[in-house]
DNA sequence: TTGTACGCGTTATCAG
DNA sequence: CTGATAACGCGTACAA
């Protein structure tokens, strides 16, 4: 653990004797410099060991070479493939990426806002975050560039990459219509949203044009967590008229909801279907095998890092929305239910 | 989006009339400066919006405030928890992460780990990454305080952070005993972990002392991937004599060994027990419901922080390491065998 | 092609 | 208690 000084690019200059810009100037790429010069400083640099400080350009150039990414929680393994695809790109422009959780709690999304912005981070990609309060625009509007995902307020004509509610929600609905469900239960996320209430409406939308009654019991209305799903399951299965069929917000909802049905001993897909929504990688495991709505989170996160240095490159540039198709992938965890609703209403 | 310029500490000094590092006192907290003058200089500089910028101050002092961490991929549900302890204390310590994943690529890790010196982090955390190369090691050695987490090389003298392999897996091997499991698999993770040795060396040591024969075939070396444990779980059911219980190297790992069962047609537990090792909340869910030895991830996570801001504090003191204990939660992945080894014999 | 001087925003040092 | 000045390491206009 030598106690060493960090080289510097007067350390180059001296060792080569060679002026302090024309260093600069040649590990920078310029074209003012002799290929002789240029190997020399090379020569030494790397023989010296040294690296220019991020830090230093950082504050001359303005620019931090770092870019934000505020995301629910890396934990849950719904965000890390944004996280991922974010890093794609940040790679490439040669960026590092500064990550924090927030929870979901707009406090500490602030907190962490604020943070980023004295870091002068490039630009920040919020995954599933607040967008809508006036403490968070003010923060939002009067600083750097970034880009939303997965939920943006329509009022403000924010850079947005999104997926398409419509395709996979009804995708699915019609799924579940086909193999004879006539009553589905439905998990909204949370209320502040967008994405979240876009499905919902579809949903509903799509019950009315295959004629399914969807009352008030048969919407529960939570976050995209476990315990939500679970509370889901419990609340549709104590219901007189449970659904045979219920739809997540999310896969880890899903999985909340046949842990509720599992506790009341109902197997799956035999006494009940379920529906996820994410494709994470789990849902695809044989022991898991779940029907879901497929997002393409990766390639999502790398959409909007693209088109935040986009942004970065052009700020003036007309806010664009990117929105991500999504498809319905069928599995094991949906079948026909095992008492249709007619006999049942006969009974 | 207006192209606002960054109030600086020198805004604040003029809009007061008192001297820069006058300004620069009051708001460090310094004791030199009477109240009345703090007071003026805090109403300046939130009436102006004032915020310190990090760069600048890193760039003088020489530290970041920033923890570099290294994990293997983010997306795999093994590691975000180590990240949640790690940000758990940098949040207490006023520090941001870096965060980067290396997919347990050597090169990647050597270029994130320059990415971070450039970046002068105040301290790096490395998690099951490589430590033994002499790249590797020439970059460690020679540069900030680090701390590793569950894979370190004895020979270096390192700060580190893991879990003690014995407890749990001698819990796990004579749980297995005790059902009356006598051939068991084991799937090895990677070569050059740690952890995954001390694993194999306890799971061998223990099933002599229970006389338990363990041939060759009956280990299988992989690492902690799915795939892995799927490769793992083909091989094992096509030995002649399978192994009635197979301990994976992580819950994905067993997981994927779950799936070679499940293709096989196999039933969990009934004809095949499996162990895995990690507990992952999705371990715990009915319909995984993963017989599995927990690691305290997040503490293990806040204790190696903890340990490398002793280390910034502190750069000579000497190393530690700390072993956090293990067991094993049994849930409804493990039985008894449905034909015990001795009839079988005689068959 | 090369060298000089200055600015980026802070904090540390030392003088008043 | 307050204020002037010098770093920190790099990029760049401008002069040579």
């Amino acid at each position: 653990m030598t106690e060493r000084k960090r080289v510097t690019i007067l350390d180059v200059s001296r060792a080569t004797g060679l002026a302090l810009s024309t260093v600069s100037n040649a590990l920078a790429g310029k074209n003012h410099v002799s290929e002789e010069t240029r190997a020399t400083v090379l020569e030494a640099a790397t023989r010296l060991g040294y690296r220019a400080s991020t830090v230093a350009r950082a504050l001359r150039m303005q620019r931090s070479f770092t870019i934000g990414v505020l995301v629910a929680d890396v934990a849950n393994p719904s965000s890390p493939d944004f996280v991922r695809g974010v890093e794609d790109v940040a790679i490439r422009e040669k960026c590092t990426l500064l990550l924090s959780n927030t929870d979901g709690d707009e406090e500490r999304q602030l907190l962490h806002m604020r943070t980023l912005l004295d870091r002068q981070v490039d630009g920040m990609v919020l995954i599933s975050q607040h967008v809508s309060s006036p403490a968070v625009r003010a923060l939002l509007d009067a600083s750097t560039p970034f880009v939303l995902i997965q939920r943006r307020n329509p009022l403000f004509p924010d850079d947005y990459v999104g997926s398409d509610n419509v395709i996979g929600v009804s995708e699915a609905i019609n799924h579940l219509h086909a193999l004879k469900h006539r009553r589905i239960g439905f998990v909204r996320g949370p209320s502040d949203s967008s994405t979240a209430g876009e499905r919902l409406e579809t949903f509903l939308a799509e019950a009315k044009r295959l004629r399914l009654k969807v009352d008030d019991e048969l919407v529960f209305k939570g976050d995209y967590g476990f315990e939500t799903g679970v509370a889901a399951g419990r609340h549709f299965l104590r219901l007189r008229r449970p659904p045979t069929a219920i739809m997540g917000s999310s896969d880890i909802n899903a999985l909340g909801v046949m842990e509720a049905a599992l506790e009341s001993g109902l197997s799956i897909p035999g006494q009940l279907s379920v529906v996820g929504l994410d494709d994470i990688a789990l849902a695809s495991f044989r022991a898991i095998n779940l029907t879901t709505i497929h997002l393409q989170k990766r390639a999502m996160g790398a959409a909007a890092a693209d088109l935040l240095i986009e942004r970065i490159r052009q700020p003036d540039r007309t806010p664009q929305e990117l929105i991500f198709p999504t498809r319905l992938v069928v599995r094991g965890s949906t079948a026909a239910p095992a008492l249709p609703e007619a006999p049942r209403l006969r009974a």
